[in-house]
DNA sequence: CTCAAACTATTGGGGCAAGTT
DNA sequence: AACTTGCCCCAATAGTTTGAG
């Protein structure tokens, strides 16, 4: 297939509403070699084009993709960022001018790494196993989606801490072979890491795949919050090092074999026994790299909550609790559940921030950017549901100046990008203004408001 | 027939490095 | 030197189809 064509085939995916059928449609294309470059190119996490502010064409030309010019080389030289900054939008408005409407189209799309075709990564992995690489992980629930009632209190569940640090698998393999991955599965320079490594291969039976958070530890600061932790690990990620009184902290929590690292792999082995081999395994040889996560046995869902409650009056998030029979899996599971710090304030609507261009919300409302009555905090938050950005769209004026009432799970303080307060992972708790209320809450009573959910947790816990 | 699982798509904040001005 | 952009991490939630019970 030309490109021509194959955002024709591309175009009929999207307009087929049936998941099944578009699957179909994908296993036809994927036979086609220009087809399954064109879905590596996009969804393949690792190919990145570092230019997001994609120009406007200015000619119109009559190319296809590697006809008369070379697209897929091009596509490799931003990867390797060869091009970047304005250099970047050059070649590539170069491009789109070069290519014929339909083909410019679709280079769009790829460097934007969204088809708009309504299928991602697992439809594309289904229609030709290991197209685009990902990466298994077990995900939490929150209590919302769980059955709590269902656990097995009598025996006894597994409570621990939701560290605040960077999550991170580290791969010991039968060679001798230690690989430290991000959950994007972008590998951290192990070089980096050398200690760390020593204490692996020290300390870990060969053929495991370990589960647990990277965190900083600084001498005579202790454990460094998430910011500044996750930015040192960025750096070093980035190909940076740790300085001499900083050493990474890893706290784990799961270790599975390493044949059931696998797209919708499994572990049968219950958590409660895979839980007893790590605390066998580290009890074995001493060390001070890797640790048990603060891991604690509770017999009811009060005590559990008190064990949450008790975390974050010491500033933590809060805990995940998991039942001792869960198996591990790629996925989502519905035996291990996040418990943490949640609270709702009154905010007001100052403006509305227009949708991301290139998505089904460019041009229409996206977010409202809300303030606390004193103006100390400011957040955007994200338009509800489709309903309610029809209401936005049709009047917007209707809603600035009005009082929504978010939810958030932290409070962010002033810092160098900002010298105003925040919150962490905001959404509106209905479509829909309220009308009982024309005052928002001051910073002042968002912090209170705080205070009182961590203390809510602890009398919750009690009853 | 109902409900939950699976999947895709939209939105949020902070920090770093590299590019731009 | 100051500012901007892209990208990494951390996510929650909506809306759809499918298939199990």
């Amino acid at each position: 297939m030309n490109s021509r064509e194959i955002l024709a085939a591309i175009n009929e995916i999207a307009a087929t509403a049936s998941k099944n059928e578009k699957e179909a449609l994908v296993r036809k294309g994927v036979v086609d070699a220009n087809f399954c470059r064109v879905l590596e190119y996009a969804y393949n996490p690792f190919k990145t084009y570092g230019i997001r502010q994609i120009p406007e064409r200015t000619t119109y030309g009559a190319g296809y993709f590697d006809e008369g010019g070379n697209t897929f080389a091009l596509l490799d030289r931003l990867i390797a960022r060869d091009l970047t900054g304005l250099a970047a939008r050059d070649a590539v408005l170069d491009e789109i001018n070069r290519l014929e409407e339909s083909s410019a189209e679709l280079f769009v799309r790829i460097i934007r790494k969204d088809l708009r075709a309504g299928f991602s990564e697992s439809t594309c992995n289904k229609a030709k196993k290991g197209l685009i690489p990902d990466f298994p992980y077990m995900r939490c629930c929150l209590p919302k989606d769980a059955k709590l009632s269902s656990f097995d209190w009598k025996l006894g569940v597994v409570s621990q801490e939701k560290a605040d640090g960077m999550f991170a698998n580290i791969d010991r393999e039968e060679g001798g072979i230690v690989r430290i991955t991000s959950r994007q599965g972008s590998p951290f320079p192990v070089e980096a890491f050398d200690k760390l490594v020593d204490e692996v291969v020290e300390r870990i039976p060969a053929g495991v795949q370990m589960h647990g958070e990277l965190l900083v530890k600084r001498e005579g600061e202790g454990i460094l919050p998430r910011e500044i932790g996750n930015g040192i690990l960025n750096s070093v990620a980035c190909g940076g090092s740790f300085l001499a009184n900083e050493k990474p902290i890893y706290l784990v929590w799961d270790m599975i074999p390493l044949n059931a690292v696998a797209t919708k792999g499994k572990c049968e082995q219950p958590y409660i026994k895979r839980l007893s081999r790590i605390i066998a395994v580290l009890n074995s040889k001493p060390g001070t790299a890797i640790r048990l996560i603060e891991t604690k046995i509770f017999h009811s869902l009060a005590d559990a909550y008190a064990h949450a409650g008790e975390l974050m009056r010491r500033g933590k998030e809060g805990t995940v609790i998991k039942n001792p029979h869960a198996i591990w899996k790629d996925g989502t599971s519905k035996e291990q559940v996040k418990l943490k710090l949640e609270f709702s304030v009154d905010l007001k609507v100052v403006a509305i921030i227009p949708g991301t261009v290139g998505t089904k919300t460019e041009g229409r409302a996206g977010a409202l950017a809300c303030e606390s009555d004193c103006g100390g905090v400011r957040v955007n938050v994200a338009v509800k549901n489709e309903s309610m950005r029809d209401a936005v769209d049709v009047d917007p004026s209707d809603w600035v100046g009005r009082v929504i009432e978010v939810v958030a799970n932290d409070i962010m303080k002033p810092s160098e990008s900002s010298e105003l307060h925040s919150l962490f992972l905001p959404r509106m708790a209905a479509p829909a203004y309220r009308t009982d209320k024309t005052q928002a809450d001051s910073l002042a009573r968002i912090l209170a408001q705080k205070e009182a959910a961590v203390f809510g947790e602890t009398l919750k816990g009690a009853a």
